[in-house]
RNA sequence: GGCCCCAUCGUCUAGCGGUCCAGGACGUCGCCCUUUCACGGCGAAAACACGGGUUCGAUUCCCGUUGGGGUCACCA
């Protein structure tokens, strides 16, 4: 599935990338992928990366929806060069190159009215031939309209245009099905088309890597590019990401940017890294590689050319292989205000080492920050713990005598380890002849008020003998 | 609809003419470990869309069909 190779690189030299997202409210997931490529191919070749914001649309870059991706950016560790640009500020500049596009004959102004417009399109699809607009102004001699106008390249007709795409291999297009497109808007101000043309050569952007919605732009933003006589940058335009139907990922697809997964699901930076890096690329059987190993084996030839699902259990997955190796400490910072708004408390300091102690208990049996928040906080719940329904089941019947019986055996120990509160409990259950489990059980839903949770005897010594021993009694006062 | 792109297990992928009755991972299902739930270990089911070529030989190359996706603004 690799990519026809692309013979020679065109562009010597120096690598320069760069991600270019409009601020939408969040860093989508599909442009995390394209901003973790774009930071890989210029870390791996020893270039620079480079941050654009998109902002030419006003109304929609309000300053919170630039920093939801700057923010985002920065938790996936995808570290950008220099300041962040703002197209916004290059309007001027956009507007000099159509001018200059205009005097060398490469562009034209054009009168045509958004009715004369609609009418073109509406004729062309009365009679179900392809749309391209007929301006006549595009040779008209130095006439001129009336009113506002707006600049329109000026594109070829004859022949084709092809692009040695890294990813998609070598892509033709007829230029007979490019049409004259604006490049700068009646009211002066530029349009994305010229904007990103201008502002990659400015920046000196070598490789452009972005998605494949993308691809048929390129072809309009390359007939620029020639007609200033400009580098021709290489270009790379990876896959979609789809949802579980197959669709472009959208805001219907529920979850779309990354900061939600971080937030609602509590997935940790280097598993969402991991696996966007999976997702539309491989490196032979490698399924967990480190961002060290990621640099050093990213290439474009091996992302693939057909679009990916993203998978959630696959990011849980990996999310819970993250959590089992990450620190103890880092694990009960995060979760703490979690559990703070469980247990309707803020957490202090000793409860939060109490956290880290738990830790090696309460990792492998999670797979999201949100789980692992969820089996630590019968840790720190207030006295007497409410039940839940399988644990009051565990409870009932012959449980409450066995369960005296165990908190009469551990309030006797002189000891409070795992050895000793394991061979006291072990001894009341082969006294009374019944299975570990019917004595292990009921009192794991004294202690924790739940039916699951890590193994009893490390219960027992993190909660400490004497609130175990409360616990326990306060079972016990109930039943009578 | 025009144009462009894509096509290996349910999903992510390995495979770059013979090593493939197709490998790994997630998920699913068994079994083991076990005081519960996980983790871990072992095992199972599960794919080259179809039809033509090219070739001594196609999952791998070419063409077509089918299916899927993207894109067609004075949005970005």
């Amino acid at each position: 599935m690799s990519a026809s190779p692309v013979p020679g690189d065109p562009v010597p030299g120096a690598v320069v990338t760069r991600f270019a997202p409009s601020p939408t409210g969040f860093l989508h997931i599909g442009g995390a992928r394209t901003a973790l490529f774009n930071w890989l191919y210029a870390r791996r070749h020893g270039g620079r990366f480079l941050l654009r914001i998109e902002d030419t649309d006003r109304a929609r870059s309000t300053d919170a929806a630039i920093a939801a991706i700057l923010d985002g950016m920065r938790w996936l560790g995808l570290d950008w060069d220099g300041d962040e640009y703002y197209q916004s500020q290059f309007a001027g500049r956009h507007a000099e190159v159509a001018h200059e596009l205009l005097q060398r004959g490469h562009a034209y102004r054009c009168w045509m009215s958004q009715e004369a417009l609609a009418a073109q399109r509406a004729s062309a699809q009365a009679e179900r031939r392809p749309f391209r607009i007929e301006s006549e102004w595009r040779d008209c001699d130095g006439r001129e309209g009336e009113g506002p106008s707006v600049i329109r390249l000026k594109a070829p007709r004859e022949d084709e245009t092809a692009i040695e795409d890294k990813v998609q291999g070598r892509v033709t297009v007829q230029n007979a099905e490019l049409d004259d497109f604006v490049l700068l808007r009646s009211d002066g101000t530029p349009t994305y088309m010229l904007a990103v043309v201008v502002d990659d050569h400015d920046m000196g952007v070598t490789h452009v890597i972005r998605g494949d919605d993308h691809l048929n732009n390129a072809f309009r933003q390359l007939a620029i590019v020639k007609a200033m006589g400009w580098p021709e940058p290489v270009y790379a335009h990876v896959p979609l990401i789809h949802g579980q139907d197959g669709a472009k990922l959208s805001k219907r697809h529920g979850a779309v940017g990354v900061e939600a997964y971080r937030d609602a699901l509590g997935i940790l930076p280097e598993a969402m890294f991991n696996y966007l890096l999976r997702l539309g690329w491989g490196h032979g059987d490698d399924e967990t590689i480190s961002r060290e190993e990621a640099v050093r084996w990213f290439d474009l030839d091996g992302v693939g050319r057909s679009p990916s699902r993203f998978d959630l259990k696959k990011l849980e997955n990996l999310n819970g292989h993250y959590i089992r190796e990450a620190a103890d400490e880092r694990l009960a910072g995060l979760i703490a205000p979690r559990i703070a708004a469980l247990v309707g408390r803020d957490l202090d300091r000793d409860a939060i080492a109490l956290l880290g102690r738990a830790m090696p208990e309460l990792k492998p049996r999670a797979r999201t920050l949100d789980e692992l928040a969820e089996g630590a906080t019968f840790l720190l719940r207030a006295r007497p713990l409410d039940m839940d329904d399988k644990a009051t089941a565990l409870l009932e019947g012959e449980a409450a005598d066995l369960l005296a019986l165990v908190h009469r055996h551990l309030s006797a120990l002189a000891e409070w380890s795992q050895e000793a509160t394991e061979r006291a409990v072990r001894e009341v259950a082969e006294a009374e002849g019944v299975k570990l489990g019917q004595v292990a059980q009921p009192l794991r839903a004294a202690l924790t008020g739940r039916a699951t949770s890590p193994g009893i005897f490390d219960v027992l010594v993190l909660l400490g003998r004497e609130e175990s021993l409360g616990r326990i009694g306060d079972r016990m006062a109930v039943a009578g």
